[in-house]
DNA sequence: GCAAGGTC
């Protein structure tokens, strides 16, 4: 029997697709990568009996990058990413295994029918696909097609269906411009973002970011909250003045009116109409209307308008809201929340979701309600063919999920019911008044029936006093009439939400890439979140965005972006050539970065009034080697050590705290020595700033410390603090930290395994002996009389901290607190071996037995 | 160390 592989973009669809394609009656298991599953069945395809084996990716399967030697930014001139820096693709998670994966489940295949969504990117990860699998697919007999495309709307049985018996062809074209947009973004991006970095971050000490990038979705970003900024310094308020007046419509009820003018620009004028008016005793009623209007419910509900509300109404951020929703969809409460369409389909079983909801304690009764009456059709929404509008799935309690989660599925399940509901219907009503010859109004709205408003309690129309019922002709006693000074008043910055609304009208980004661009503007130190999930421009956000208008607009208008998509639309519709829009589009923007590269001195003048020169910045910490001056430490990211008298300056290890390291010195190039340490339950080691960024051995590399340096005979150097092979990491070594005691520590020099040990004692020293069981560096420690720990009044004891039985009761292993990324994972990644004692149980062999010191060595350097 | 786009 022949076997057809079937693929779709990520897990949930493969299986929502296998689970429609067989009835049900599919068998499942996991992929070698263990997030794909293979769902299998048989059936009839072109004619015969087949196996079919549905799995799926998880988006791209590959990314595009420099070569490797492109990425060494000391080495490599920025222009020359725009041509001559060769490009590859790599595996986009290499973690996934996703080539070896698809290549197990490919081999022997006969037919591929691919599934992937139906946009530009899906029809890019086909031709990701077809690279991995055909090689091992069986051969197609004479001219025989083997390759098809199953091209859907919606993941509806009709729809999957008909995609089935309508297999047609993966589209060329629409994945060579995701190709050429890969290509764009990469190098201009990259181009632009090492220049300006190199640029800024040599001159300036205090620009506390430590990368100053740019892109093409996330400058326009910045772009837009620095156009508010800009509108908000550049406000001048304005005087207006308005007319108030106040009716008696009872003894003891006053009705306030609005003036029909609104307002006036000029004192002289309002006081006219105030000298017009103010001496009426009495208004007469104009006119009046009542008027039936209603509020309607809302479309349902997409990825960003959840996006939008959780950031103005639940004060989450798109990133946050994201997460938390991609969990709840994970844990089965809510639909696939990456989605445009705002339209259910036409087979949606919205009585089915309904009457999940029929018992849940804060919306039983509307439910119940609803079900009993029938429910409204939805308002007909924009179909974008990707996924169902987001939805709750099942019931769940405020006790069950808790926190943002609960309050984001809530906003869901409260959005989902509104849109079967009826709109809000209300009167509004308005009565017209004549104050001499001016007119007034005054309207009110009550509510006929509140719909939807039940449901969403913050959409209802507000309780108002009912107007008087009048009729033309009435007339009602003036109370008052004044004039009140007022002023315009600027408008406040940018909100999350509305910012998420300007990229969505402007296609900056896309639902699922809005949040991450957003996210890089911050995290850039380019705008900062103020109350209310207000966006404040930074000063480096302002002076960049300034910088562009001054040198070359385009870079941070939102249409950098479209312009572009224009040219790839073209190779998409087989109208242009892929590689002639790419070499154009390319040449356009180099010639803009050279132009951008010779005006720098215009941004740069904006630079010099916000930020402080190099020289001019931190405070002197440590003498140069070179010429015996202090160094300054400059402590904004990144933090380095500057030279003002060379003009050098030395980058150091960041996330820490850096200090004076005894006004040792180094032995090769007499540069003092700083201590960087990751706070006290973490761990510390001496570094020569020289030699941190030129390595003084060829065994070593770039941002290596003391404790890995290889120096033979340095009382700081691994060679001489070194004890033996960490217990966890592969390439590590165990080191001594000579600043630790009188809580000593042993430190890996890798990865966050730290041992405690010997507390109290007053000297430490690593031997220049070996264990004769594991070959391990002795340690000679030293107690004070009355601390000592050491069997019969002992104060000096001699030992291998491996395999010493007194020492081993006086060591625990720990992993280092640290929040840098290399170490995420920490403390219980692993069962039995992360906490507790370094110890093995009496009589069972050491699981990794520690080589020998020099051996160790050796192997950490290869 | 960099972009933006998929998704886990």
């Amino acid at each position: 029997m022949k076997t057809v592989l079937m693929v779709a973009e990520k897990p949930s669809l493969a299986q929502s697709i296998a689970k429609i394609l067989s009835q049900g009656s599919m068998s499942s298991h996991k992929g070698l990568n263990g997030a794909c599953s293979v769902h299998e069945y048989t059936g009839t395809f072109a004619g015969q009996p087949v196996r079919f084996k549905m799995t799926s990716v998880c988006g791209h399967v590959m990314t595009l990058d420099f070569l490797g030697k492109y990425n060494k930014w000391d080495k490599v001139d920025p222009a020359e990413l725009f041509s001559q820096a060769p490009t590859e693709k790599r595996e986009a998670n290499p973690k996934l295994n996703m080539v070896k994966f698809l290549q197990v489940e490919g081999r022997g295949c006969d037919y591929i029918v691919l599934w992937l969504d139906c946009d530009k990117e899906g029809e890019n990860i086909c031709f990701e696909v077809l690279d991995a699998v055909l090689p091992v697919m069986n051969k197609a007999h004479c001219g025989e097609k083997t390759v098809f495309r199953a091209r859907f709307s919606s993941i509806t049985d009709t729809d999957i269906c008909n995609a089935m018996a309508r297999l047609g062809e993966p589209d060329h074209n629409e994945a060579l411009s995701v190709d050429a947009r890969q290509e764009l973004d990469l190098r201009i991006g990259c181009a632009f973002t090492r220049f300006q970095t190199k640029y800024f971050q040599g001159k300036y000490g205090d620009l506390d970011s430590s990368l100053i990038s740019f892109g093409p979705c996330q400058t326009p970003t910045l772009g837009f909250c620095v156009e508010r900024h800009d509108k908000i310094q550049s406000f001048k308020p304005e005087i207006y003045w308005v007319l108030q007046a106040k009716v008696n419509t009872d003894k003891d009820r006053s009705l306030l009116l609005d003036w029909d003018r609104v307002r006036v620009f000029d004192r002289e004028i309002a006081q006219m109409f105030l000298n017009l008016t103010k001496l009426e005793k009495e208004a007469q009623v104009e006119a009046t209307s009542k008027k039936e209007k209603a509020k309607q419910r809302p479309l349902a509900l997409n990825t960003v308008e959840m996006l939008r509300v959780a950031s103005s109404s639940l004060g989450m951020g798109p990133q946050h809201a994201m997460q938390t929703a991609e969990r709840l969809y994970t844990q089965g409460y809510i639909s696939y929340p990456r989605t445009e369409t705002t339209h259910y389909p036409e087979n949606f079983d919205l009585k089915g979701s309904l009457r999940q909801q029929a018992n849940h304690p804060y919306w039983a009764n509307v439910v119940k309600r609803l079900l009993a009456e029938g429910i409204n059709r939805p308002r007909k929404g924009h179909d974008a063919g990707d996924h169902p509008p987001i939805t709750p799935m099942r019931s769940a309690t405020e006790a069950e999920l808790g926190g943002d989660a609960w309050r984001l599925y809530e906003y869901i399940t409260r959005h989902f019911i509104a849109t079967v509901s009826h709109d809000c219907k209300y009167l509004q009503s308005t009565i017209s008044f004549r104050i001499g010859p001016e007119l007034f109004t005054c309207s009110g709205r009550t509510v006929i029936s509140p719909g939807f408003t039940e449901i969403m309690p913050w959409q209802s129309v507000p309780l108002e006093e009912s107007l008087p019922t009048c009729q033309r002709g009435d007339t009602f006693p003036v109370g008052e009439v004044k004039v009140l000074e007022k002023q315009t008043s600027p408008p406040d910055y940018l909100t999350e939400a509305e910012l998420i609304t300007l990229m969505e009208k402007h296609g900056i980004g896309t639902d699922a890439s809005i949040p991450v661009h957003i996210n890089n503007i911050c995290q850039r130190n380019y705008v900062t979140v103020e109350s209310g999930r207000r966006l404040k421009p930074t000063n480096l956000g302002i002076v960049l965005v300034h910088g562009y208008y001054k040198i070359d607009a385009e870079l941070v208008l939102p249409t950098i972006r479209s312009a572009v998509e224009k040219q790839l639309n073209l190779i998409a519709q087989g109208k242009a050539d892929y590689r002639q829009v790419l070499g154009h589009t390319l040449d356009v923007f180099k010639r803009k970065f050279h132009y951008f590269v010779d005006s720098i001195a215009g941004m740069d003048e904006l630079m010099e009034v916000s930020f402080s020169p190099l020289a001019a910045t931190g405070k002197p910490l440590s003498r140069c080697g070179k010429c015996h001056r202090f160094m300054k430490y400059i402590q904004a990211k990144p933090s380095r050590l500057h030279c003002s008298h060379c003009d050098e300056t030395y980058t150091l290890p960041q996330n820490g705290t850096i200090k004076l390291y005894k006004e040792l010195r180094c032995p090769l190039d007499d540069f003092e020595l700083v201590l960087w340490s990751s706070g006290s339950r973490g761990k510390s080691y001496p570094l020569c700033p020289y030699c941190y960024n030129h390595p003084p051995f060829r065994d070593m590399k770039k941002g290596m410390g003391c404790n890995e340096c290889t120096h033979p005979s340095c009382q700081h150097s691994l060679s001489l603090l070194g004890i033996g092979q960490c217990v966890e990491c592969e390439s590590g070594v165990l080191v001594l930290d000579p600043t630790s005691g009188p809580k000593w520590k042993v430190a890996c020099n890798k990865c966050n395994v730290v041992a405690h040990c010997f507390e109290n004692a007053h000297r430490v020293r690593v031997s220049a002996d070996t264990c004769n069981m594991c070959e391990a560096a002795l340690l000679d420690v030293d107690f004070n009389k009355a601390k000592s720990p050491l069997p019969g009044d002992e104060t000096q004891h001699v030992g291998c901290v491996f395999c010493d039985p007194v020492f081993q009761e006086l060591v625990e292993l720990k992993h280092a607190a640290s929040c840098h990324p290399m170490h995420r994972g920490g403390p219980g990644r692993r069962q039995g071996r992360g906490r507790g004692r370094a110890r093995r149980p009496p009589g069972k062999p050491n699981p990794r037995r520690p080589k020998d010191k020099m051996s160790a060595l050796a192997a950490y350097f290869v």
